[in-house]
DNA sequence: GATTAGCACTCAATACAGATGAGTGCTAAC
DNA sequence: GTTAGCACTCATCTGTATTGAGTGCTAATC
């Protein structure tokens, strides 16, 4: 048995009812829908074999048809091209958006709200990723005798700063002295890169080696640890609304998802590419999200470093209006990411 | 009619009983408990007494008797000392800290989930109110020709950072000498006093005014400007494993407080005092929380700035043990962080 | 006079039995 | 190939007992 054309279109159908009922779909709803010229017979027949297929579940003897997780590929894979999003939405985003200070952390918290709120399921948002940022400048500010506060700024403004500690001895100016030269070290290099270049300046640097190289050594573990992940989450609610999700013990699977930032981040970087990838029940990894749909995208800051965006709905989810969207707020915030550094 | 001694200790075996088990609690149970040396009907002509004066009300005529707001104020009141917290508590919450890095959003941030998992409640924690921290240096660090990244190091190691646009004349050694004259004049004073020092600094200065007057003058816009309060949230869905919370509705009516974080910070805020407050259901005065309680406290930071703390549970709660945590966090919080200065 | 045993009463929760209706699968007619 | 017709399935709804936890009241007991 083959899926032919008319298959396909019943498939579709069910699929289109069911994205915006969440209740199993029988065959009469189908054939009064316009576009389907068949009766209920006829459909069931269809829907018999789609079933055999694979691509339709009965939750019941006497129940409609719901589409599997095989339909959902289908329809992505064969159907899904990103539609356009409206002048006026696109305008409210714009305008939400542009209300943001300059801050990045600002700016992300502000695209998660408006991801969710556009597409009214939860939104995750990755920071870029810091390691792979170029370094601008390094900065040693004096915060008491024996401790001062380090601040990296890189290529999209990120800020990495931390408290170390340093040497009674060295006082503010020096320590100016110590930023500046840092400063010359390290800008246009990666923090990733920051390992090598000191292991060099230690060998080059005769002079305060033993000063110095206490403050170096804490910069580096400081500079090379894993930072707690930077990830914002919009909606962290908005999937209480659906029915599928009436069941408390589901909503408390993913809600405790949401409060480990760092697995979040972990699926996403997982899950992702470049492009706007979409990732249906199990197929994400997670068992906490089993039933849920995946969709991520990446978002480009400056030439290098990159965050990601995703949102996570029920598998009936709206992928065309979820794709289109996804699309253009990766495009906003890389927009305004990298505006940061004019 | 009175309030008694033995109406007392019945009214206190009620709370217990339901406090644990979170269902009506019938006069048969109060009469089998220890210390009860009464029949069921002795309990139940006193549970008709209590009923009578308010403490206890009756959800349909054949089940249990249920205490009232006005019970666990009196049980709050009359009995409530804080007790002492184990050992071995003691020990795993300073572990858990300890290996916590000295940043003060990561200090807050472990604060809130030892909180949340002493208590098995939902916890709050606001940062130290920065408008009340003393100044310790400024710095202005160049990241592009345009923009700037001022940081503002205060007495609690806090750091408020904000990219400002600056004249392109200005170079870093500018900046460097700029940022001198304003660590010299700003330090020892509150962020709240910036604007009255930088109008006399107008006055005073007569070079460079129009120079500086730009850059100080977002300073002063950036340093005074309300800042989206700093609130981390510890086990927001602790509150689901009760079983008064597994409506979808209700649980859905506070989760989505917990998305604002200036309305939480703004609720700990209007309740907090500073010692630990309770406030029973209603009390606290949000829709959302009518059938919480809210215990806050709040803990010190060096001589100025304080923070609050909070944890948000169902009014069945054991108080005793929630006050005796909170006193034991608030304390090891103020002790982490003040710890940063040395 | 306080306490308690006894008993009738209430009412939520549970279980069970039809009834309803949405939907299917199959067959025979078109 | 398509469709009308019909028997069948089964979740859901509705109404009715049944159960049992718990109460309030009264009369007996301490």
């Amino acid at each position: 048995m083959v899926l032919d054309e008319r298959k396909f279109m019943i498939l579709k159908a069910i699929i289109d009812d069911y994205i915006l009922t969440a209740m199993p779909v029988g065959s009469r709803t189908i054939s009064r829908k316009s576009g389907v010229g068949f009766s209920p017979a006829t459909i069931r027949n269809e829907m018999s074999d789609l079933e055999e297929l694979g691509y339709l579940a009965q939750p019941h003897t006497s129940a409609g048809r719901v589409p599997s997780n095989k339909a959902y590929r289908l329809y992505v894979d064969r159907i899904l091209s990103s539609g356009e999003i409206s002048a006026e939405e696109k305008q409210r985003i714009e305008e939400y958006m542009k209300r943001r200070s300059g801050q990045v952390e600002d700016i992300i918290r502000a695209a998660a709200d408006v991801l969710a709120d556009a597409t009214q399921y939860t939104s995750v948002i990755v920071a870029p990723q810091i390691q792979t940022l170029r370094i601008k400048r390094v900065q040693i500010v004096p915060v008491t005798d024996t401790t001062a506060l380090m601040i990296v700024v890189t290529s999209a403004g990120i800020i990495k700063d931390a408290i170390i500690s340093v040497p009674a001895e060295m006082d503010s100016e020096s320590l100016h002295k110590l930023s500046e030269m840092l400063t010359h070290e390290l800008a246009e290099h990666t923090l990733a890169e920051v390992r090598q270049i000191f292991a060099r300046m230690f060998r080059d640097l005769s002079i305060n080696r033993r000063l110095l190289g206490g403050v170096m050594q804490v910069m580096e573990d400081k500079l090379t640890e894993d930072a707690p992940e930077d990830v914002v989450i919009g909606g962290s609610t908005k999937l209480l609304n659906y029915p599928e999700y009436s069941d408390i013990e589901k909503a408390k699977n993913f809600l405790a998802l949401f409060e480990s930032r760092d697995r979040l981040a972990g699926l996403l970087k997982r899950n992702g590419g470049m492009d706007v990838t979409i990732h249906i029940g199990a197929e994400n990894g997670v068992a906490a999200l089993n039933d849920c749909s995946l969709v991520t995208a990446s978002y480009r800051v400056g030439e290098h470093g990159n965050g990601m965006l995703g949102i996570i709905g029920p598998t009936r989810m709206n992928y065309r209006r979820v794709v289109t969207i996804m699309e253009y707020m990766g495009d906003v915030i890389s927009r305004m990411l990298s505006s940061e550094q004019k």
